[in-house]
DNA sequence: ACGGCGACTGAGCACGCGCTTAGGTCCGGC
DNA sequence: GCCGGACCTAAGCGCGTGCTCAGTCGCCGT
């Protein structure tokens, strides 16, 4: 819980994903995240090489020394938010507590990372179709744990007595689909933090699945 | 509701859309459902005005005797589907009934055409950003009434208590959200039938929202 | 002092893009 | 019979793209 509420803690305005901070050299992370903002407001397609290269600061030629191809760039994004995705969702489902309390967590959390860092969720959610064929399969994998866990957070409930839900796996879905598309929407200095709309949807999905 | 119900009744495989049934002449007509097909799987700009021609059994040059941009193909599109979804909606929403009735059935009707028409409504919710700055400006006024239609219905169960909620712009959105996102994931031939997911998610909605 | 090496640039290549243009074909009206 | 217009094609223009490469700069160990 500590790493999840540190996370999205300035919680307003757009500050950078520190889920980069540790990339290296500096112009790589430099270019990474000038690819990110690229990305996340034109798309994959429509952005130029020459774009992102410019938002780092360096010439377009500069790009090709850490990075072997656009789709390279685009490939670490995914990974790398695919892998923080996983890790908060993961740990916010593994605190104690009833399953409940559990699915209130992930969904919490889920959603303000997709709000507080919604430039990385949108290319992260949004772009798939983008990777390349080998690539694609690397983030697929990822993304079946992430259902895997609602899943499972959804039948313990179940076994508990505590949720009321027919479909487990159409219903996981829908959760995951929710907390995704906020990533599409969401827009700094708009009504609502990403704080809120955390606690917000944590209650529409309790009340969507309790008995 | 006849409309509605008529609107996704073969409910399963790929058929196409008639929303652009009354487009003529018939190349015009075949060039959009290409360019439909072509946005949906590959996205606007990754798409090449030679593979819409192809589809439609053209050459690329024929394509400008019936659109004067790539840009307005992707604008027909957008705007015939955004009128198509908003007359579901409206439909549904104005049936006689009790509000949480009148909920049910735009819940179940606009997820069923946005999984029906997966294809068509892809491009209708994800590729706004590639509309030029005029056409966008026609597409968000239509999306506005989509909220409004929501919010409507909201507040009118709200009023009857037979709805507890309390943000009602932030469930609205939700709601949407949640419908919306459905043309993300969706594929034909997967477990589950429009209609059935037109079902799943009613009862999911019914119960986030009800006293 | 200097060699070597990693980081970076300026110039530019080959290609495929959106779109245009000149010309061909077909068909209904007189 | 033949004109006019709607529809379509072959060819290709100009440009911006992803990416390359020869060469420069500056820092480090010796």
């Amino acid at each position: 819980m500590e790493g999840a509420t540190a996370e999205a803690d300035s919680a307003e305005g757009s500050f950078t994903d520190e889920s980069f901070a540790d990339v290296t050299p500096d112009a790589a992370r430099r270019l990474l995240l000038g690819a990110v903002e690229a990305f996340a407001e034109r798309g994959f397609h429509a952005t130029t090489t020459r774009d992102i290269a410019g938002r780092a600061g360096m010439s377009p030629a500069a790009l090709y020394i850490h990075y072997r191809t656009k789709e390279e760039l685009l490939f670490q994004i995914s990974r790398v938010g695919h892998e923080r995705s996983v890790r908060i969702l993961t740990e916010a489902a593994a605190t104690g507590g009833t399953p409940a309390e559990r699915l209130d967590a992930a969904v919490r959390t889920f959603v303000r990372w997709h709000a507080a860092y919604h430039t990385t969720a949108r290319v992260v959610q949004y772009e798939l179709a983008a990777l390349g064929e080998e690539h694609y399969g690397e983030i697929v994998v990822m993304r079946r744990r992430t259902e895997e866990i609602l899943r499972t957070v959804l039948s313990e409930g179940v076994a508990a007595g505590e949720f009321a839900v027919e479909d487990i796996n159409g219903t996981a879905l829908a959760v995951l689909s929710l907390c995704i598309d906020v990533a599409r929407w969401y827009r700094t200095g708009g009504p609502r933090t990403p704080d809120e709309i955390g606690a917000l949807y944590a209650g529409l999905v309790r009340r969507m699945v309790s008995a």
